[in-house]
DNA sequence: TCCCTCTCAGACAGGTCTGTCTATCGTACG
DNA sequence: CGTACGATAGACAGACCTGTCTGAGAGGGA
């Protein structure tokens, strides 16, 4: 029952790692449920005994990329001592990411591009997303700003920015400039501690 | 031969509304040619007459997109006349264009997620965000700061912020995060006119 | 009147995709 | 030994999509 990592991974873990490949390559609508099971060496029906259907596979395959990048963004901020060098380094793991030979734009804006509105695809980037913007806004307190939500607000902005970016035109240096933008965001939210709090009070992140 | 836009639209203009109503709001991929020509009230045969074929379509859809939003911003701007809030005055136009009630995301974003690389989505998009960097550089030239590139570079990464945070969770507010921050970087950017100029050299946006 | 162009209506072929079903095989366990 | 279970291989149905083709109608200009 329990998957045995030795030996011969099982036939769900073989379906798993050749979703996360195709998946990412070419997109989830354009590849077909024979593609993956080829790739992955299954038959058909271990697929549908293990995730039910095609939703499913897409389901699991978004969430291990999400807990994927969140592990990885945590490793890399282990790095950092001061406050002010762990905000800026999400923006260095950022780098690390899109630099990577294999990057190929972000798998939760392909994905929920693709697929209609209420999808499981949104569902589970509500949550990356979420994780996102809590960890900024705690990266963003412990800087001692006035308004942790707002700034994180904005470097949210400026992450997003370079996920986009880095898939449209494939610009490897964005994340540099964000940081840089970042660090200057930083600064002006350090210096202007009480200037009538601008719209801090707005929603969250859903 | 010409289209006379009084009277009767022809079978192309009509196709034509019916793709940006169709395609923008389900996406390319999902809405099949016979969805179109139903809402259009046209045969199949002109469909490939006037356009050749989906491609085409898909082409002239987004194209009327990126000239219609592109015109929208220019006209927008007229409003303001100091440089610097024609500068802050793109994201106002931003705030407008997504807060407004049919607003479903960026259709260039949907786009180019659902088709392959080297796709005619990328091509039509690759042409629009040329536009607008070279607007944020003109608009940052005017501002007379000491790098107008970095300067565009950082606000095109917060334009991009707020499509992407746009799509992802509905928020409306987002660009006035942006507008803020974009000020912000302004200011950061006039009062360091020489301070090593970090990274500008690097390459445009292809 | 004749012709030419644009248009409509819909059948059709050829392909792809998801999901179900049958039948067989190998192995671990009681 | 025998049985139960996971896995394999592949056929199949039903649906959808693109692009082509046939056949006919309407309207304006020479």
């Amino acid at each position: 029952m329990m998957p045995k990592s030795a030996a011969k991974p099982s036939a769900r873990e073989r379906l798993l790692a050749a979703a996360n490949e195709l998946f990412y390559a070419e997109g989830v609508q354009s590849t077909g449920i024979d593609r993956v099971i080829e790739r992955a060496g299954v038959a058909k029906a271990s697929l549908y005994n293990s995730f039910g259907n095609k939703d499913g596979l897409v389901r699991a395959y978004l969430e291990l990329r999400r807990d994927n990048n969140l592990a990885r963004i945590d490793r890399a901020l282990t790095r950092f001592r001061t406050p002010r060098e762990r905000l800026l380094g999400v923006f260095d793991a950022q780098g690390e990411q899109i630099t990577d030979p294999g990057y190929n734009g972000c798998a939760f804006m392909a994905a929920c591009s693709e697929a209609p509105h209420g999808s499981t695809a949104e569902e589970v980037t509500a949550v990356y997303r979420g994780r996102i913007r809590a960890l900024l806004t705690e990266l963003a307190a412990d800087c001692g700003v006035a308004d942790p939500a707002g700034l994180a607000r904005k470097l949210h902005l400026l992450y997003d920015g370079v996920t986009f970016s880095g898939r449209m035109d494939h610009d490897p240096t964005a994340s540099s400039f964000a940081r840089e933008a970042a660090a200057a965001l930083l600064d002006a939210a350090e210096k202007a501690p009480a200037e009538a709090l601008p719209a801090s009070q707005a929603p969250a992140a859903t």
